[in-house]
DNA sequence: GATGAATGAGTGTTCATTCAT
DNA sequence: GATGAATGAACACTCATTCAT
């Protein structure tokens, strides 16, 4: 699947791998479809969980280490199990389990929204709630396409310096994340 | 192929939509696949096409109108033919066809780079070529994602405020563009 | 099996419906097709049985009293289970199990053929083994269709009456059964 | 299908053994299903059209001469491609195509209903329609039932002089058909 | 060049049968 | 003995591809 896509397997297939015969999937799982709707299920269930831990470790960071640590989830996440992440994304529309991924995106945005305002005097934030999702839509975008289509960026410093960057730069941080930015070049700094 | 994808399309489907016959397809085209191709192709000679203008309408613009076109050329550039333009995008990643669209990308970063360098004074680029190619991987992540997982999206004036913004905060500009950002909310201002 | 024929019910099925396991059905039955015979086995049986009081209730019956005794036997024996008798029926040639009925069917005629022997003098039987045989034959034939064809005939006066016309003409009786035929009609009299 | 029925030929075998392939044959039966009910309106039509001639030869026939004519017609029919007709038959009640088989005896009563009329002062016949239908279910019935169960009765004398004494008997007709019925036997006479 | 009927490998799914517990 | 999860051969049906006309 993570080489061919979910339409080119086979239920014989999949039975073969998964150490099943046929007959027993379907002991499971009433037809194709389903099997992909308890993948996804899956992995959601196995997001939120993780999500969990980064609203915990978000509590109240300073605004430096708050960015630092959401855009280090955000890249772990997609990291983790990515080849099958990305696998189930590509199928996704046209079965619409959209709303899995849409509800482990709502519990993220809920958790960073609860930083935001407390870190509300150092940022420019005036909907809070508001600005939590277009982050996260955002940020999540631009995994998931790296996802899709760069793979390797998930694991460049690189990429992970100029999500923070984005970050700060749309909160209004005066200063970027010291440790991480290069002196020279000085963005959005003073 | 809008509603089920190209998977669910049969050939014989394409031939009788096209006016032709299953037989006068394979004399043009060798192969399923081979049609997908040729269809992303001349997709992609189209939207070429317009980035051809959008480098031409960016040409000496200020920092503030350089800003709302090129956001509003991304935007556009998804919205038109959206559907078809979506499709083809979820079928990509199996088919081998991103090159074609990384081409049209590296056309429009030229565009933009170009574009930082005559605006330099007044942002915070030190490499504009990864400036713009940073840009552009965003802005087109995040219009790619709307395009398939939120079309309405698209069509937000919100959503178009908030590339700016980000696009902005990304650049250093101190001030957002003034017309589009309501002043109450003072983000990203001094 | 009465609504969608054999081929429809699943051994799983019989199973659950039976109150026990696909194993232990298979303790007991080495097949599928095992089951049906037994199936067929105990419904030929059954009717064995109630041929048993047919033989009986014929006797030394007048003739009007055999003819009206034997077409209700017929009768009550096609009515009787009719829709698993049909269901059956419908399966058997298949099965090779028809040398079940066969049997019963012997059983009938030596009945039949007794008494033929015993009113002798006011039919026109030259051999009574062959005449019963085909009038069993006969009757049974006309059953079997109605049950396979038309059941609501198995209930319906008319049947009976034209039964019992049918074979009251076949074995030469110069009067139908009186008391059953309406006197305008006057068929097969003089 | 002759040795197996219906259920038993899978739609490879069908192609295979009708010299065209799979595809092809779903180019021109929707399913399994209509490719049966295709072959019963086949058999129906050439039925159909023999019935005709059936109803031709009646004509104004004589009392004997309409009663072998039509015990002749009803075992031809039954023989000519009886192996054939033996296995739609067996499939028939699962599949609704009773109709089909209920219009070609309509026909057929018609037809023997206004012979029937014709020798009305011959014979003992109240209500020539409902005769008529009584007869074709009987004879029917009967050549159906040898069909399925005993088909080596069809080609014997035995059987065609009983389905005429049958007939006779039932018709009120005074003497049997001379010519074949033996002088000993001497059954339903005078 | 155009056509579309013919092809048949390959698919998702069922279900009689087995066998470890 | 009883159980029912596991098995996998077999089925109806699809569709990319071919090729005679």
């Amino acid at each position: 699947m993570l080489r061919d896509g979910w339409q080119a397997m086979t239920t014989n297939q999949i039975a073969r791998e998964a150490g099943v015969s046929v007959g027993s999937l379907y002991q499971y799982f009433p037809n194709k479809e389903a099997l992909l709707l308890a993948l996804v299920e899956r992995i959601a269930d196995e997001m939120t969980a993780r999500l969990i831990e980064v609203g915990t470790a978000l509590g109240d960071a300073t605004v430096d280490e708050g960015i630092t640590t959401f855009v280090r989830a955000a890249l772990d996440l997609s990291r983790r199990d990515a080849p099958l992440y990305r696998a189930v994304l590509i199928e996704l529309p046209r079965q619409g389990t959209l709303e899995l991924f849409a509800r482990v995106n709502r519990r993220l945005a809920d958790a960073l929204a609860d930083w935001l305002v407390v870190r509300r005097d150092e940022l420019d934030v005036a909907d809070p709630s508001l600005t939590a999702h277009i982050l996260i839509t955002s940020i999540d975008a631009l995994t998931d396409h790296a996802l899709l289509f760069q793979p390797e960026l998930l694991d460049s410093p690189r990429f992970e310096r100029e999500l923070r960057a984005l970050m700060a730069g749309y909160l209004g941080v005066r200063r970027a994340p010291a440790a991480q930015r290069s002196p020279p070049r000085r963005r959005r700094t003073t």
